[in-house]
DNA sequence: CGGTTAATTAACCAGGTGGTTATCTGTCAT
DNA sequence: ATGACAGATAACCACCTGGTTAATTAACCG
């Protein structure tokens, strides 16, 4: 896994370590506790393979106190993965925004409704 | 690859497809022309398989025109991925704000400093 | 029809990922 | 020091991924 934005996003592609981040976004918390409601599905080994994933990612940074080790989630981490979406989503709402005008041009009550088989918006340029 | 949003983000793990996102964004291509400036580096299946890939995350939507497909990117698709970042950024983007503040109070010129060792910014309840 | 272009499918391979159990390393409490 | 607790490491396995080459499908052009 070359890049590290690959690597977030390879982090990210798994919905244990999305619920590992959604549980820290509640607050900082230890592998323990992190691990508590995974472990019917899943060993420990397990859990804390999946926080290294998070933490090689640099989504999650882990401090050790005492035995045990408190994990946090790192926001710039997360923000680098939603930096590569954001540059497209911002212009792209730019496209919806004018499609949108567009189609209030055409018909007013189309507005709601372009999703039968037309779910792409392209072609902003035809 | 069991839901959505985790076939998403693995179909962004990797830099050949999201440069054929953003090769996308510039609008509408064939497979050839998308492939073209991969092929001094990978074969021509390899570059469908990527494509694929995309399709099946729902990122990328392929129409069949005589014997060529013509690629869109499906901003839709994006948009899903960038939710599940989203939901994080904005509560963070407060959070940092409050850091920013604090810093403000604390040391005027260590704002745009904080990338040398401490790239997290945890704890911000304590 | 026959050839060419455009792209996919098939079959295969090396290496990575997600899980397991068993073992080991620290750190605290006594 | 000893034992228990918290977690990481080791060794292994099944499956998925990203790539390959070769063969196949499908549509157009004469």
């Amino acid at each position: 896994m070359q890049d590290e934005l690959s690597q977030k996003f390879a982090a990210l592609a798994d919905p244990t370590r999305r619920a590992m981040i959604a549980r820290l976004y509640q607050g900082r918390a230890t592998v323990s506790e992190i691990a508590e409601p995974f472990l019917e599905r899943m060993s420990l080994p397990a859990v804390t393979k999946h926080l290294q994933v998070l933490e090689r990612a640099g989504l999650v940074t882990k401090t050790q106190d005492a035995q045990r080790r408190v994990c946090d989630l790192n926001p710039e981490g997360i923000q680098e993965a939603a930096a590569f979406l954001e540059q497209y989503r911002q212009a792209w709402e730019e496209s919806l925004d004018r499609l949108g005008e567009y189609l209030k041009s055409v018909s007013a009550n189309e507005a709601k409704a372009g999703r039968k088989k037309t779910h792409g918006r392209k072609k902003q340029a035809e």
